[in-house]
DNA sequence: ATCAAGATTACCT
DNA sequence: GGTAATCTTGATA
């Protein structure tokens, strides 16, 4: 049903790739049954010229995995409780990597939901809550540092799509400076669907 | 050794 | 609209 993208697509420049992950489908086979959210929201993060990149001063043990090759998984930790997930880009010594901010929840959306409920306290959550934020995301779909570096795999975690399907027409595409971030304010990196109710935040649609 | 910042979230008025 | 929570990391001494 969800396909994975070969290698190559994650060949593609940085900032291409955050336009074109939009509509494709984050899938984790880890757990006892498949995991699956559609892309809404992405921002791409660049060593050069991007002082908001984690690796904007070069290689440190954290943000070793992005200076890797591509078609890996950059996961940190953030404000002492949350996580993010990336997808490295750029060649090898290169950093590079998309962000993905938020998807809309389509398979094991009960899994997702207990997986929220257990890591936020929260007494409810409802469809629109569950993967619309960075951190969000990683508490549905359990994702941590466990996972920084991991390689896309078809058994594990991987990013597919539906054959036969069309890629997301330029229209519905916006484009806007990232979110939560005090430097490169003025680059337009963040990309999302426009009108999906899915999105972190409803600005900019 | 010390310290400020952080690619966020949930809760408050 | 504002801010507490919470702790790793990277920078500076």
């Amino acid at each position: 049903m969800y396909r994975p993208l070969k290698k190559s697509f994650f060949h593609q420049e940085t900032l291409l790739l955050a336009r074109n992950l939009l509509g494709k489908y984050l899938i984790s086979k880890k757990g006892s049954l498949p995991l699956v959210g559609k892309i809404v929201e992405t921002e791409a993060y660049l060593q050069n010229g991007d002082p908001a990149c984690h690796a904007y001063k070069g290689k440190t043990r954290r943000n070793e995995v992005m200076f890797g090759p591509p078609g890996h998984l950059y996961i940190y930790f953030t404000y002492g409780m949350h996580f993010c997930m990336n997808l490295v880009t750029e060649p090898e010594n290169t950093a590079g990597a998309v962000l993905i901010r938020a998807v809309e929840p389509l398979e094991g959306v009960s899994e997702l939901i207990h997986n929220r409920l257990l890591r936020s306290g929260l007494k409810k959550i409802d469809n629109f809550n569950i993967a619309n934020g960075p951190a969000k995301l990683c508490q549905a779909f359990n994702l941590s540092t466990m996972e920084n570096g991991l390689k896309l795999s078809p058994n594990g975690v991987y990013i597919g799509y539906k054959l036969n399907e069309k890629d997301i027409d330029e229209k519905e595409i916006g484009i806007s400076p990232r979110i939560g971030i005090s430097a490169g304010i003025d680059l337009p990196w963040r990309f999302y669907i426009k009108n999906n109710p899915f999105v972190s935040k409803t600005t900019n649609q």
